[in-house]
This record gives structure tokens, C-alpha cells and sequence, in this order.
DNA sequence: TGTAAATTCAAACAAACGTTTGAGTCAATA
DNA sequence: TATTGACTCAAACGTTTGTTTGAATTTACA
């Protein structure tokens, strides 16, 4: 196992490789993988090109460590939903601030964060194994609380269109970044508006659940 | 003016030009604008790559021609916000319309769709045109909507807030498509899962309205 | 200090890219 | 038939891409 990644973001007198490593993941969460090249990388990190073949193989396997090294397995953020006793509250909380914290002041959570929203939109490769891993397993964790608060017995095809359209709202502040921040900035910009968005994310999924649980009341009758 | 582009799909006996400009469409929507090549779109589209220079110019003058000419301009959706008489419903109905039709049947405003959200996420340069153009009036007519119906003189964060989020669940639909069709593909394939996603995407966003508006209404007192 | 491994470096590599060339083909017109 | 303009084609262009090379340099350890 290689060492843990230092965490702490001025990119100054960090080792080579942690410095590649680092600077690979702000270009390709910025950028792509295919915008981004290999002498792009080597030269905001400034390091010679081939370091990159040294520490990391070739391009793809650069992707791959910035993809999956800086973060840990996001396996403690699930068992957060896997607690029976948690309310729908929490739970919503829980999942909204995977969203809205890394946006506030973590450099390295939000590239990171985007990095996997961008390869859902563009996938390399490494998309079916974040589906599997990282996406899927999420949106089961959702689907067990929702089922659960609805007082289902099964997961039908309305509970996984409420999953989705609540978990949409997070998506969205990373996908849509850019165009928020040229329509609506103050939304995503500074710790105070982002609380405040992130409350109201928390209410409008709390809305929509009543909305689905009113909807199968009013179907059962 | 260029005469209008043929609408059918089946993309045989096509003039050249017109066959480039939809084998284009086709592969700058499903794999973006860097991952596509002029050579694959000319041997997709069976034929020679200067072709490609002679009605194009260049690969940037074929994807713009891509983004602009198959879908005439949006402003007649627009206009269906300014009714002044429209409904709640009727409005979001339309709303989510734009998003749900065109994964129907329709595979030209399928891709051309498809196309445009992805330069949400990969700004190629006409990104900057594309939001003052397609998306901003877009959401500021939202933002109309919903100001009237919720009483306000004024737009303020949390309107904007609300417009995002209701938008969001039809971005995603587009965005987050090959997790969809991963997890629950039933929700986004054939018409009576659409028309039902549909509906569920209104009564979710009627729902967060009227948590909206319950909201402002406790803080008013 | 001496030796071997680890790391860095400038340079070159083949392949793929977008683009251009100039001869060639075809249909229409005079 | 001769000529023009629209269009097609195989081939080559110059760049940039990711990758590799092999010698230099630094580092670690005996």
C-alpha cells in the first residue's frame, strides 16, 4: 500500500509524485481526460514528462490513481444510512452535505467530487467500476430509506424516480457549476449560501417524499 | 440561408452534407466534441474527410453547424412561459416536456438535446452562446413562473434556488442517463415509463413550490 | 568514500490528429 | 464538343499526442 496522500492543498514542496498526482486531478476534473495532456500535467507540476510514466505507468494509469487514491472508500458515508434508527432527516442531511460540503472550503473533496460527476457524463472506463462501486451501492443506501419511510415492502420503479430526481439536486450543483455561477453564483459561493442551499435541498426532498407518500395513499383508496 | 435539414432519420440517400451533419450530431452527442474524430464521422458517414473542410471548414465549423441547424431556435417554448394566463401545471408540464418528448421517439431532438446538456458540462467555446441564448432566457422565464405563483415582487437566492433544483431533474435525465439505464433503465425507456416519469417530475416540483411557498410563509410572521 | 539503486532529464519515437493539396470526376451549359 | 463550376478522392502535410530511451544526476547505504 502506498502511503496516504497528504491532504493539506498548498501544492509546495510535496513529493514528485504527490505533486503529479495532485495536479492531475485539478486538470482532469477541470478539464477531462481527453482537454487534459500529459505535458500539461508534467508542467504545472513541473516535473519532467516522464515522471508521469514513472510513477504511473502511462496516462490512463494517472487517471486511475487521481480517480481513486486522494479519497478513501466512501463506505463509511453509506453505513450512515445502513443505522435503522436514523430519521429521514438525517439521512437527507447526510446525503445532501456529500454535496454541498465539499464545495465550501476543501479543495481536494470538491475535485475529487468532481471528477466522479464527470464520469458519469464522460465515461473513460473507469465508469462501470464507480457505478459499481461508488454510484450504485448510493443509490441502493437511498432507495432502503425511502422504501422504508414510505412503509414499502418492495422498491418499485416510482421509488427509484424519487431517488433520482433527489439525488438530481446534488448532481446538479457540479454539473451545472458553471452555469449557476454565471445565473445564480451567490447559491454555490461562500459557507453561508451554500448552508442555506443545502437546507433547502433537505425541504425539497422532504417535499417530494410527501408529495410520492400522498400519491400512494391516494392510489390505494 | 442553407435549406432546412430533413428531419427523417433513416440516414440513407442523404445529400453528403446533410449525412455529415447528422453523423456528427450522433457522435459529438454520445461521445463529446475531443473524443470524436473527423476521421470516424467521415468513415461513419461514408464519406471523404475533406468533405468534411468543403461544406465545414473546419471540425469547430462542423460542430457548431452540429449545435445550431438541426433544432430551429427555442424561442417558441419560451413563449409558452409568457402566456400570462398559463397555469402552474400547464407551465411545468411544458417545462419537463422539452426534457421527456425528446427521449420519446425523436432521435434527431434526442441527440440535439443531448448535445446541448453536454456543453453544459464540456464547454467547447460555444458554451458562453449557449447560455445567454438557450439556457438563461430558460431559466429566467422559470423564474417569472415562479415568482407570480408564489406572490413575490422580487427574485431573490431562494427562488433561483427552487428553479435550479426544479430543472435539475430534467438535466439529470440526460446526465446521469447511462447511470439510469444502469439502475432503473425502465423510468427512461418506452413511452408509458416516460409519460410517468413525466408526471412524477411535475408532482415533484409542484411539491417543492408549495414547500417553497409554506416556507416563506413562516418566515413572514 | 564507493557502489547500487532511485530518480531526473533532454531528446527522440511512432501514431494519430486536423488540415491541405491537387488531380480527378461529374453534370450542366453554351 | 468544349468549358465551367461543383464536388470527390487518395495522398501527404505539419503538429500534437502519449510513450520510450539512455545517459546523467541524486540519493541511500555499506
Amino acid at each position: 500500500m502506498k502511503d496516504k496522500l497528504k491532504l493539506s492543498m498548498p501544492e509546495q514542496d510535496l513529493q514528485p509524485r504527490e505533486k503529479i498526482l495532485l495536479t492531475a486531478l485539478e486538470l482532469f476534473a477541470e478539464q477531462g481526460f481527453e482537454r487534459t495532456t500529459v505535458r500539461q500535467i508534467a508542467r504545472k507540476a513541473e516535473v519532467n514528462i516522464s515522471a508521469i510514466a514513472y510513477y504511473f505507468g502511462d496516462k490512463a494509469g494517472l487517471y486511475q490513481a487521481a480517480f481513486v487514491e486522494p479519497l478513501g472508500s466512501p463506505k463509511d458515508d453509506i453505513e450512515l444510512f445502513n443505522d435503522p434508527n436514523i430519521s429521514l432527516e438525517e439521512a437527507l442531511q447526510g446525503l445532501f452535505s456529500g454535496f454541498t460540503e465539499p464545495l465550501k472550503q476543501d479543495k481536494l473533496a470538491m475535485l475529487c467530487t468532481r471528477l466522479h460527476m464527470r464520469e458519469m457524463v464522460e465515461p473513460t472506463g473507469l465508469w462501470a467500476q464507480e457505478i459499481d462501486n461508488g454510484i450504485a451501492p448510493y443509490h441502493q443506501a437511498l432507495l432502503v430509506v425511502l422504501k422504508k419511510h414510505l412503509y414499502l415492502n418492495k422498491v418499485d420503479d416510482d421509488l427509484h424516480r424519487l431517488a433520482m430526481c433527489i439525488v438530481a439536486m446534488g448532481v446538479h450543483l457540479f454539473v451545472g457549476r458553471d452555469v449557476i455561477e454565471k445565473l445564480c453564483p451567490k447559491i454555490i459561493a461562500g459557507n453561508s449560501g451554500l448552508n442555506q442551499t443545502h437546507d433547502r435541498l433537505v425541504m425539497f426532498a422532504k417535499s417530494m417524499i410527501e408529495a410520492e407518500k400522498n400519491r400512494r395513499k391516494q392510489v390505494n383508496v
